[in-house]
DNA sequence: GTTAGCACTCAACTAAGAGGAGTGCTAATA
DNA sequence: TATTAGCACTCCTCTTAGTTGAGTGCTAAC
């Protein structure tokens, strides 16, 4: 167990080190208003905590610099999430100022003032659109042998894929398939579509239309293939801000990841409420060990989730970034939930 | 005017540089090959070809750089496309072995080729949606006070767009408000769809539906919004590869740029036929001058096209990218053309 | 006209030394 | 007994000086 003291001089540390991304020494604490007590004091402090592992230095004479377990206890322990002001909210404000009908173009305007506010880039998922049910389905012909099949989901989002129309496919013929896939499809969610048309939609089609296998291919791609809820990013370039990321690799790891769909949906924790924070190889990804990402997540409508991460180096503003954090959910779920229905 | 000697060492000097990203010296020019002659005259030439504002040095006693003007001759006049072997042909065709009826799947696997195949940034401009023609409008609504307003063009392209409905709104007002978008809007471009709703539509709806005005506002919005036509990148972070990006500020100013819609599309030249290479300071921003971007076009069905940009180092490899672009857009022109009407 | 020879230049690397921030330990102090 | 002043020591960082080598420009010979 850490005495007061050692838990005022291990917080000095890492918000110091948050701050000025230079290793800290016991002369800098000592001068710090709410320390009383001196460097050498101080100095032997250092010694015990880093004993314990929750500081490290880079070399023998060098300050001390907070291990990663040290982030953990500062995040779990010594974080009172503050740091943002009247203009933060104000910004934050701004984004439902347009009164928007349209989820995507919220979230977009989010990630980018999130990034713009933390100086860190930001990711937000939209809503998982496989989760949307079919609202309705209708079939566009373009010429004698393509078309655009179309299916509008319960939040209004719109899906669609050219496909070819097979030879000497009738205008009834089409009018028919319309029918017999409204009546089936509508209500299913998107993920279950490929089920259903293929355990109980094509044996009707078959015997109302010639050649549904091919149209029923085209549809079950048409909805796989946009498998990912859609993701936003705000201020990809701003790592190249932090001075521990003057490195290029680092750098390029990272955007490299953030151009990987399924390496960005990993960073997500699995649906929990509240605010996680995951600190340098809490991180599975070898790219991040360098980086922190506090990740949260906000509701659209009654049955959606979207979830929003925040990427920045280890030595992330922790304090800040949760509160921020904290205000952009509940007003993004506050946004999506009111005046918004079925 | 040069005489063969110059061109041949110019050209040596050149194709060298492009390869090993070093300043070339004499020496190393005297062991080619198709050099005959002695290091001391080919210094001699150096200096005429310095003089003359083809080549530069990096200091006093250093070996030779091409200058802007170097590139620019090198480009107009000593530049064969060629460099492209049987595997990349084959890599390229890969695009089209999908079968894929959709422009942007296909626009989208050809940003990623062209980037791998190069090593460069590639940046592939899909079709002008708003020369798009609209085939079918529709409303779907959603609940007794949202909907969504759809636009299938004659391309397969769908525009969407979620809007509040006025209260008491009812389905037969719905029904009227559609046939008459319809009679009067199918055919038009998306362009001027604007115009035609102001001038034409609106008087008309006003007749027989109430509260046109918001819903027709919403719609006008929808069409305008998606302005411009959509954006491809592939391989975004490979300048790191190359050694003038070692330099962190020099990314960051690229990929901001990247980032910024209308940055992008003022790379691309007015719609000229063939191949077009822009070299350093040539480009008009700031942040291109130790780029080279060249630039293509693609047609797409009769009336539509598409663009094509490789941005990489001054020091590209034209050789190789003007081929490449050459096979590229001769197959994107095909696949986008045969099979395709109306 | 071409080339060998040579003095000269300058970036890049290495080595040595000075300066300074910060530590750990010891002994004095409250 | 807990705290602190004092001091020797460490090691990073910056500067300076010297060395090496690739490459040039010029001159004189071929």
């Amino acid at each position: 167990m850490l005495t007061n003291r050692q838990l005022q001089i291990l917080q000095a540390i890492v918000d110091d080190f948050i701050m000025f991304a230079q290793p800290v020494g016991s002369r800098q604490i000592s001068k710090k208003q709410e320390i009383t007590f001196s460097p050498a004091t101080i100095r032997n402090e250092m010694a015990d905590l880093e004993e314990l592992g929750f500081l490290e230095k880079t070399h023998t004479s060098s300050g001390r610099v907070p291990s990663e377990k040290g982030y953990r206890f500062y995040v779990d322990h010594l974080l009172n999430p503050q740091g943002i002001n009247s203009r933060d909210i104000q910004q934050i404000q701004s984004i439902f100022n347009d009164r928007l009908v349209e989820v995507e173009h919220i979230i977009r305007k989010s990630a980018n003032i999130l990034s713009e506010l933390t100086s860190y880039t930001s990711i937000l998922l939209g809503p998982d659109v496989q989760r949307h049910r079919v609202k309705r389905f209708s079939i566009v012909p373009l010429s004698s042998d393509t078309a655009v099949a179309i299916i509008v989901t319960n939040n209004g989002h719109v899906e669609n894929r050219m496909f070819s129309l097979p030879p000497n496919f009738t205008a009834s013929d089409l009018e028919k398939m319309v029918n017999i896939l409204n009546e089936r499809l509508v209500g299913v969610s998107l993920e279950d579509i490929h089920k259903k048309l293929e355990a109980e939609v094509l044996t009707v089609l078959q015997q109302h239309v010639r050649s549904a296998d091919d149209f029923i291919h085209a549809l079950v791609t048409a909805t796989m293939h946009n498998s990912e809820s859609k993701i936003f990013y705000g201020g990809k370039t701003n790592m190249f801000n932090q001075p521990e990321f003057h490195d290029l690799n680092k750098v390029r790891m990272i955007l490299d990841l953030m151009e990987t769909t399924s390496q960005v949906q990993s960073l997500f924790q699995p649906n929990e409420s509240g605010i996680h924070i995951r600190i340098g190889s809490e991180n599975k990804q070898l790219e991040m060990e360098n980086c922190s990402v506090i990740t949260t997540t906000y509701s659209i409508g009654e049955d959606q989730q979207g979830a929003i991460a925040i990427i920045g180096p280890t030595r992330m503003d922790y304090k800040r970034v949760v509160a921020l954090l904290d205000v952009i959910r509940m007003d993004l779920t506050q946004a999506f939930t009111k005046n918004r229905s079925d």
